[in-house]
DNA sequence: CCGTCAACTTGACACAGTGTCAAATTATCG
DNA sequence: CGATAATTTGACACTGTGTCAAGTTGACGG
């Protein structure tokens, strides 16, 4: 792949970002991309087969400047359950605005494309994982509630924190940013904690 | 509108709700539905003018089936606001499935059609009415979070209880209703009662 | 300075699904 | 039975995705 090849490509995945950010993402074409990336639309085929293809590049291209595993450092280096699991919610929370334009597009193609479907899912397995982390974490610490198994604990953290809920309370509802981060930490702390 | 005229539109919104709870709502045509109905796709457009106002017709015709309106009477019948809420919840949550293949269908449209998304932000505006309700006669009773204003203990619930939820917890995470009423139930009265 | 090869453009087309139209046919009802 | 309403058949426009072929541009090595 050359110089001039690779140009390209991340011109048309910037300009995918950009576009899905300001328009709305479904009714997002093609062919907008390419006018976007100042590329036939013809072109844009030579370097993604698909548009679905498109869009998890796209998503890999985000992930690749915002670097979601330095914002999950403190996370991790947390000390106790609870801590960690304010850690991971606040990281994730700062984390959806981000992802959301690409998110969005993406699933509006769930039910349309297989590999859409199949690669949304695996992000969202990504954070079903950070909370089981976090989950394990409260266990270890004795502060789960004891009448929740973990899977089902990361079961609740994971709805709690996916990025529908965020929607419907920032979108639909108009919270701010910060209205959402502390009413979803006090929620799941509500769900998960021991009295 | 003649006898046979009301029967084929019936038989069409009776096809209608079959083929969406059958397959897969998204990828539901409109002559799949025309010929599950017995009935050619042209025909199917002299008693419906667009798949956005059939689904919202077939949305129409299972309220008329199912008269939610009876199963909100213990709700509205409770005598304080704690039994208001807990009976809410739970004649919504067996509404839901009722619901959900028709409701899939019409959230799949919202971002091509306005008259479906305008639709099915009339029905979740209802819903919205409903939590409103039993957030009032927990305010009423002094049994409200008292760092919560009443619309944003609504917004609150009415996340809660959401179809999204309903179907991540239900569908992708494979719990039960009753463990789906139970906890959110338990979810609810931790996100709005005062201590 | 000139070929060559890759990247790109232009224009055409197939395909699926929605929605429209006109003409012919079949039911229904008074 | 006859008028009229309901339905069928077949064709077509439109949008957006994806494919194909032929021609154009431009960079780079010899």
């Amino acid at each position: 792949m050359s110089r001039k090849t690779e140009q390209t490509r991340a011109r048309i995945l910037q300009a995918t970002l950009d576009q899905l950010a300001s328009a709305s993402p479904e009714k997002t074409r093609v062919s907008d991309i390419a006018k976007a990336a100042g590329i036939s639309r013809q072109a844009l085929y030579l370097h993604f087969p698909t548009r679905a293809e498109l869009l998890i590049a796209a998503t890999k291209h985000l992930d690749a400047q915002v670097d979601i595993d330095a914002s999950l450092a403190e996370s991790r280096a947390a000390a106790t359950g609870e801590a960690r699991l304010s850690a991971f919610i606040r990281a994730w929370a700062a984390h959806i605005p981000v992802i959301y334009p690409v998110g969005r597009a993406l699933m509006a193609m769930q039910d349309t494309d297989p590999e859409a479907r199949a690669a949304w899912a695996d992000r969202m397995a990504a954070v079903r994982h950070g909370c089981a982390a976090a989950v394990a974490a409260l266990a270890r610490d004795g502060r789960l509630r004891d009448d929740l198994s973990e899977d089902r604990a990361t079961d609740l953290l994971w709805t709690l924190l996916s990025v529908r809920v965020w929607e419907q309370l920032t979108r639909d509802c108009g919270w701010s940013e910060a209205a959402y981060l502390a009413e979803i930490t006090r929620q799941a702390r509500a769900a998960l904690l021991s009295a």
